[in-house]
DNA sequence: GACTCCATGTAAGCGGTTACATGATTTT
DNA sequence: AAAATCATGTAACCGCTTACATGGAGTC
């Protein structure tokens, strides 16, 4: 249930609509949490009816825009500090690998090189990403956006560089006939 | 739907009954892909019921075997080759990490630290784990398994220095007073 | 006979995905 | 006037978790 703390965290920093937190959902969180528009609004009336957070003011177009309660506050803080993260993660890029075993060592080896390309690349979407940002704003947000980006940085070179290894590795096993006299 | 990819894989290799397939489940496969039983014998009665499974044997104790059909190959080898692995993935810890604004500096290094040494037990689990394994029994499951278990090494380490490079991040950036003259 | 292990099944509830639905306001 | 954007809500479906329920077979 971690979509309302996401949502609880937004909100502690400051006010916003439905709409505002979707978009922040759609760009800086999306690595990390992605959320979507009717997951969204549904959250948010469950926060207001338990009374974790408060419509502060409402706008054209029915626009509402929320505001964190210190009940939600105390919650966000319980969540943040208390609560054992769930550390257990499904992966059916890695189950695959598991796998490969029914397939050639060829398709094997592509399948390998296909998931260090794609590593590749969002690696280097979150340079750029990194590029974009000001990070010099000082603010505290901006601090432990850059923690959780270095994750992203970090992960991401490591995954390109296992499925590197992988499929070298798989190519000492098996020597396969092409390419070789 | 990758719970059916996982039982078909399974049985790709030998028949099983649903009793067995959850050891696997609850050890080899417990970092990769958990289930739990209630959603194992449900997922066999539907592949049974969508003929990619058939009933191969039945044993004491109410005991069925199941064993994978040509049907069943066909749609796992699609799977592995085919489909586009699922890569956006949610991280409950990271996402604390967004948030950590939201308490003192020093909560925020044990957070940190915490996860460091989480990481750190983690991966000295797996390596426990790689040296009960007998690696040269030549199996090509083995031989895929190694590189799922080398990935989650690599994983487990990459996490460690990235929270002890947090950590010291924050470190600097804050020079808490405890500690200084 | 009691205990443990083997073995399967089902029901309630929750969170996430996809799709549908509606309408106001601003921009071109 | 048309198109894009802002803005919210809801319904169906699916997979996962938790819990409950049952009973046969082997071991002490």
């Amino acid at each position: 249930m971690s979509l309302r703390h996401a949502v609880l965290g937004l909100l502690a920093d400051h006010p916003a609509s439905g709409y505002d937190l979707l978009r922040t959902f759609q760009t800086s969180l999306a690595n990390v949490w992605p959320a979507t528009q009717s997951q969204l609004y549904t959250e948010l009336n469950r926060l207001a009816e338990a009374d974790l957070v408060t419509v502060a003011a409402e706008g054209p177009r029915g626009r509402k825009e929320y505001a964190i309660t210190e009940a939600g506050r105390t919650e966000l803080l319980h969540w943040l500090t208390e609560v054992e993260p769930q550390r257990n993660r499904r992966s059916d890029a890695l189950l695959r690998v598991f796998f490969l075993n029914q397939v050639d060592p060829e398709r094997a080896r592509a399948y390998l090189e296909r998931e260090g390309a794609v590593a590749a690349e969002r690696h280097e979407g979150l340079r750029q990403l990194e590029r974009s940002v000001d990070w010099d704003s000082g603010g505290d947000l901006a601090f432990y956006g850059r923690l959780t980006l270095e994750w992203g940085l970090r992960f991401t070179r490591m995954q390109q560089e296992w499925a590197v290894w992988a499929a070298e590795h798989l190519r000492d096993r098996t020597p396969g006939d092409a390419g070789r006299p």
